[in-house]
DNA sequence: CCTTGTCGGATTGTTGAACAACTGGCTACC
DNA sequence: GGTAGCCAGTTGTTCAACAATCCGACAAGG
């Protein structure tokens, strides 16, 4: 059917368009959003400071069209508020946000551990070993006492779970929601160590994971999520 | 305490609040992407159709950057692709996406079940009302065979299951996906009566979550995505 | 026949300037 | 003390310009 040299290039063609996102391949705003999104997410940008177009779009060298066009996605990520003819600002989260963020997680947390029951077992394999890098990264965080890192590893680790139902839509999902709930840690300043406690209780949840018990699993996952909700709350007042 | 104009002053200020959305309050951008969103969900604009800058621009009376704050928009949430150098085109879903649409659903409405059991009582039967008043949309436009408001009325029941979770976050997250999935049923334009069988077994749900029997609803909203998810793939082919 | 090089029109990406609309604070006035 | 009006600064939106890129057409070459 094919000649070899037909095949060879088909092979190309495929291999190739799985880099065609390296090409660039991204407009001036979104660049602006990933660094916006990493500064809020990093802290250096706290909840409730204002960002002029003037000054922002400055600072940044871009333009002030651009720059509204970058700040329209992180409004609709929720990252930013925007006040018609006032300005954007960095978003403050309410207790309702963090209590409503909590609801989510559960939601789709739990509903992933439960979905993993039907994922072949080379598949979950792979994905249980991706929740465990993330324990073994917030560990070593851990004894460096690096606390940033153990809150990003921890995320991952939520991800990771979130991961368990192989939904792509799912898994971004959950990532806005875990940018959305760093406005929270970066409010309460005095949560250093507010991650620590819960990596213990990550390797649990991953120990029943890998024993194939998701309704035990799941059932740990949800109580882990209500006291950590608890606790940020309580730090919230 | 307080004086009875001060009162009566408080009383207005309230009455007002809620009505705030509607003094305009919305930038031109949103307004057109409601327009587009709607353009697109009631089948308009076909899956596949480019959006030109000038002639949307032109066609809407806007200028080019605020149009294209629009399209930043509505790609966010996945009803337009915008390819780089080359524009914006209305989402084409392929199979993989229909799949993975349904997980998402699924995760979400029957996590949202399950988390109905937690809810008190004269809440719940709030919005199981809600869910019974969808129900009964799509029966009465079921009998005037307008096929299109089944469809809608069908969302509504999908979007009133998900409320029973009492999420915002969650809330938002099924409107947007229920809108692209409309993107799928007029890709597949011969399904005309594609929503009718599910009004009964839309009852049948209801009527568990009546009798409280949540685990039941969930198993039986979670055997009906299946059916629906199968047969919008079989048109697909 | 198929591939490759080249060219020109059309569209998008981005910028800067301009003006209208609005906000927030200041002042003067009662 | 409160209120109306004014004013500087910011945002909302448009417009025009130019650079970068895409796309189809057409020619040249194997």
């Amino acid at each position: 059917m094919a000649s070899p040299t037909a095949r060879d290039q088909a092979d190309w063609s495929d291999l190739l368009a799985g880099d065609r996102a390296l090409l660039d391949r991204t407009s001036t705003a979104e660049r602006v959003a990933d660094a916006l999104r990493q500064w809020i997410i990093d802290g250096r940008l706290r909840p409730g400071t204002q960002l002029s177009e003037h000054s922002a779009g400055k600072a940044l060298g871009v333009s002030r069209n651009t720059l509204r066009e970058a700040f329209r996605l992180l409004v609709h990520e929720r990252l930013l508020v925007h006040e018609f003819h006032r300005g954007v600002f960095v978003r403050v989260l309410a207790a309702d946000d963090v209590t409503d963020l909590y609801r989510t997680r559960r939601l789709l947390e739990t509903g992933a551990i439960r979905a993993a029951s039907d994922v072949p077992p080379d598949v979950l394999a792979e994905r249980l070993s991706a929740i465990d890098a993330a324990i073994t990264a917030a560990e070593d965080a851990a004894v460096e006492e690096h606390w940033l890192d153990v809150g990003t590893a921890n995320m991952r680790f939520h991800q990771a779970i979130t991961a368990l139902a192989g939904s792509p839509r799912a898994d971004e999902i959950m990532q806005q929601l875990t940018a959305e709930l760093r406005l929270a840690f970066h409010a309460t300043s005095a949560l250093r160590r507010f991650h620590e406690p819960y990596i213990e209780l990550n390797r649990g949840i991953a120990r029943l994971l890998g024993d194939g018990e998701f309704g035990a699993a799941a059932r740990a996952l949800d109580e882990y999520l209500t006291t950590a909700q608890r606790q940020l709350l309580d730090a919230f007042a």
